[in-house]
DNA sequence: TTTCGGTTAAACCTAATAGTTAAACCAAAA
DNA sequence: TTTTGGTTTAACTATTAGGTTTAACCGAAA
């Protein structure tokens, strides 16, 4: 009984995951997350009172799961050098085989920002910085990065991944048009953008020190 | 008369805007535009019969009025790298009037891509591509840099630029837990994007060139 | 003064939607 | 066999929203 019981949540919460990310919360129905799951709206109500509470369990569900992404960039055990391109290959990845995430998370996070607070808070950013740039100190040091321009990195790594898909509707069309394929130039994208963002950091290097 | 016509449809094309771009169209009210421009309901049915003729109209002038903001990439005057200082200065500077724009445009293009297809299809960016590489063969080649990667190239620039923008909602609130304001981020933000940018493209000059 | 076009007010219609309810259903456990 | 709990069916409520209608209003032009 309960083994079904979680069974029926579980298929709630992924129509109500698919319902939502594709028409966003304002534009989804509970009639039409009841008939992606296979039951009906009494049921739905039985498990998620309203559609707020369903919501939120839903976008909490994908907060973390996009936040998560980002952790390797804290894993000590990798150089500079192997972080970023390791974080490009595995988000990239990530997001392709997620491509409305991004899309999803951004807007209603702009509708209400509310909804990101909970989550931010648990997180001491601060300290984050002060990790990475303590582990990775004499390469940043030789790249003459302060720490105060880690954001301005960071948040660019974020962009060079994120936003192909968070503007997949226009990009998909553009390169269209240039008889390009979005799959086969995220696929390129790995490499590319981890040689741009490396090759960017290098240049910043004293004149003193010489370019490998 | 026609004056007080003209100034009555601005009125609620401005509302419509604001409404539109805040809550989206699934979101907006035609209610709350109305009450935004200072009339009632039956005129605002009066001069756009329906909220889709409506949005359209809204969603085309925003759509026109981002990517005019690309053009001066295309203007013949500059050398690349001024091209590339000039446009993060106007684009950020623009989408800092304009915070909202990114998200809504890429939200609504995602729901509904068919919308953005029709001003796509004026534009051959084939062309434009060649023409750009043309502009700045000379410079390209130094660096190394083949046709084939400018769309990586353009699309890394519009990323940098846009993102911070588009993921505003989380944004803002991380840099606050920092005790940094999200404006001032954006105004630093104008050169670093630059200098990262033509960093990240000397650097992929042939080695036997010297970096200076 | 009359006419006319933009405008308002208010009621109205229709469809959709979130959420509720109550009775019946049914498979598995007691 | 009886009980139980997840499930269905289907009707129902209340509310909201897009859009319509009609009569009245009002300032300016004829």
């Amino acid at each position: 009984m309960s083994e079904n019981e979680k069974l029926t949540e579980e298929k709630i919460f992924e129509a109500a995951t698919d319902v939502f990310v594709e028409k966003g919360l304002d534009g989804a129905r509970m009639q039409d997350i009841a008939d992606h799951a296979g039951i009906n709206k009494a049921l739905l109500h039985y498990y998620f009172r309203t559609k707020d509470k369903l919501f939120n369990a839903v976008f909490e569900m994908i907060a973390k799961k996009i936040f998560k992404k980002f952790a390797p960039v804290f894993d000590e055990t990798l150089t500079l050098e192997e972080k970023i391109r390791f974080f490009f290959k595995e988000h990239i990845s990530f997001l392709q085989a997620n491509p409305r995430l991004p899309g999803f998370l951004l807007n209603e996070v702009n509708r209400n920002p509310a909804r990101i607070k909970k989550l931010l808070d648990n997180v001491d950013f601060n300290n984050l910085w002060m990790q990475l740039y303590n582990q990775h100190k004499d390469e940043l040091q030789k790249y003459n990065i302060s720490q105060e321009t880690l954001p301005q990195i960071m948040i660019s790594m974020a962009a060079m991944s994120v936003f192909p898909f968070a503007a997949r509707g226009i990009l998909e069309g553009l390169l269209d048009k240039m008889g390009l394929d979005f799959n086969e130039y995220m696929e390129e994208r790995k490499t590319f953008a981890a040689d741009f963002v490396i090759n960017a950091l290098k240049k910043q290097q004293k004149s003193f020190f010489i370019n490998d």
